[in-house]
DNA sequence: ATAAGGGTTCCAGTCACTGGAAGGTCAAGG
DNA sequence: CCTTGACCTTCCAGTGACTGGAACCCTTAT
């Protein structure tokens, strides 16, 4: 399969295959023009990238993934590890998005948005204890 | 006031009052020995950023915001335009996150996390339709 | 004289791509 | 046979918001 036919198939673009192949997670062969030639198992793996990076695992992440997944004698505690540290990852990056989701919204409640130049936001802002 | 100082004073790594001159967000005067020299604006103008990009503003929000600040005939609407547009962005990220988390944890919670190799989490990974 | 503890600049690296330039390859149509 | 267009290739630069480090200067105290 061409560049183009396995970007169709995993729904990544061309040049995000490209960069995976860069930082080696994946090693596609080569025909005699040059071109990329990805396997089946190449496919397969740019699908399973797809998905893990859409589920916002990083590429590191994804690395070690990979060869788990291509590990027949892995144990699922590994994977699971894995995943429970993304999810606290993920949990403390929503906790963090809360809290300044809380205060934006209580500054804009309070801020009449006229065309008068008192601002609640502006005060907050340069509040040095908030 | 030298740049240690204002570090200590709005909690900015120097390193981040250098970046933030870089970019044009602030603009200290220089002593004799080419030393920084903060003013009580610039002073203040830091404990702003500090905290506007502790709200999650970007660093291009930040120079908007401030520009507002310091314009005594600014609308309090522009101010509250743009805190609004913030928020809508944080919404936006928590949502993806939470979609994030909610299918992770499924997979999770399907996970054995034994010593044998069976793994919904990859089997998930590796399904091209999820 | 020197050592400590500031300050300065500049360069490189982070993360995961993305855009663009310059050029090679291939199949189809005139 | 030539061209056109759609592919493919590599390489370089830029993104955001810093952060680390090297190499060097300034000031003060001992």
């Amino acid at each position: 399969m061409t560049i183009g036919e396995v970007a169709a198939a995993s729904g990544l673009p061309a040049k995000t295959i490209r960069y995976y192949e860069e930082i080696g997670l994946i090693r596609p062969d080569r025909g005699a023009n040059g071109y990329r030639d990805f396997s089946e198992t190449d496919a397969r793996k740019l699908v399973f990238l797809a998905r893990a990076r859409s589920l916002g695992f990083s590429t590191e992440d994804c690395r070690r993934l990979l060869s788990l997944y291509e590990d027949r004698s892995r144990a699922s505690a590994d994977v699971k590890r894995l995943a429970r540290g993304h999810v606290a990852r993920i949990t403390a990056k929503i906790k963090e998005l809360e809290t300044m989701r809380v205060a934006l919204d209580a500054l804009v409640a309070q801020c009449h948005g006229d065309a008068r130049p008192a601002c609640p936001i502006l005060e907050d802002l340069a509040r040095a204890d908030s």
